[in-house]
DNA sequence: CATAAATAGAACCAATACAGTACTGATTAG
DNA sequence: CTAATCAGTACTGTATTGGTTCTATTTATG
């Protein structure tokens, strides 16, 4: 139902590699062996995140990533946030919509910042430490709610 | 950062209008004009909303759409889950995700569950009515944090 | 110092998804 | 009967995404 790019997805899986290595640089190279990942994507991945400010890099031989801060630091909304750009829910609720032809007749603009909220809210709430060790044995599968509200739709591609 | 579709940004448009309506059936005509926008695309929104069981059709001369229950009882997560299909955060974090090669090596899956289910909550937990009055006079716009967590990029496109 | 191992950054391309349109059919009030 | 209105499907141009390629820059190490 919403998305998230498989950038940030892969994002995602990248950083939580960091996280474990715990201060042991790692290469783009090394990273996406590990996680069978093509190595030109991670590569650009972790340039994002590195000029994010989510990690530092060391160039050279022997170079490679490592996080800028402990993982307890770092949030989920940190890298989407850091790997989609500043990109709200929806083109409006922002400062600089002033183009939006439609805002006099739109009386729900003033809502999207406040769902914006919500959601920024739940995604900050998830550190990546959390994410780093694989506690939860994959809980429960929300099949709540008369709709089929969040589930998947097909496995990552080859 | 996290995009919805502008269809699911119109539908809630749209359904605010038939929750202020109360209980008056309208038009799909009469919402285009309303809100300047494209009749086509009212219609087919309308439709998946009331496939979707949100809405009541009233077919003829004299028809229209009107609200399936009381506002109340519907949610954000409501609108935007008829409209963008179940489709999850990621492709992963599904039952039919049989096909995802990376399965053995990816040890993120399990925790993007937990992220849908903090972002459902968060979408589950406005409801329409709330959405319907605009009692909010446009609150914080979200600047927080050190990087531009949310932030628009530019208004809805004439 | 030379070389190889890395990151930095930009430019590029194909495939997909989105936003919007068009058309045909079914239902019902007047 | 006829006009208004919803139902459903199929189509299309454009934007975005996912991914690659190429070149430059930095640096450890022999």
């Amino acid at each position: 139902m919403i998305r998230i790019t498989r950038e940030a997805d892969y994002g995602i899986v990248l950083m939580t590699c960091l996280a474990r290595a715990d201060g042991q640089p790692c290469s783009a190279a090394a990273l996406a062996r590990q996680r069978r990942l093509p190595l030109p994507m991670v590569s650009k991945i972790l340039k994002a995140l590195a000029r994010a400010g989510l990690l530092n890099s060391q160039r050279g031989a022997q170079g490679g990533y490592h996080l800028a801060r402990p993982a307890v630091h770092i949030s989920a909304a940190d890298i989407i946030g850091a790997l989609e750009g500043p990109l709200a829910i929806t083109e409006c609720s922002t400062d600089m919509h002033d183009g939006c032809s439609r805002q006099d007749h739109c009386e729900v603009s003033s809502h999207w910042p406040r769902i914006n909220q919500a959601i920024y809210a739940a995604l900050q709430s998830i550190s990546l430490e959390e994410m780093s060790h694989p506690d939860s044995p994959r809980p429960l599968h929300f099949h709540s709610s008369q709709r089929t509200a969040i589930a998947g739709i097909a496995g990552r591609p080859v």
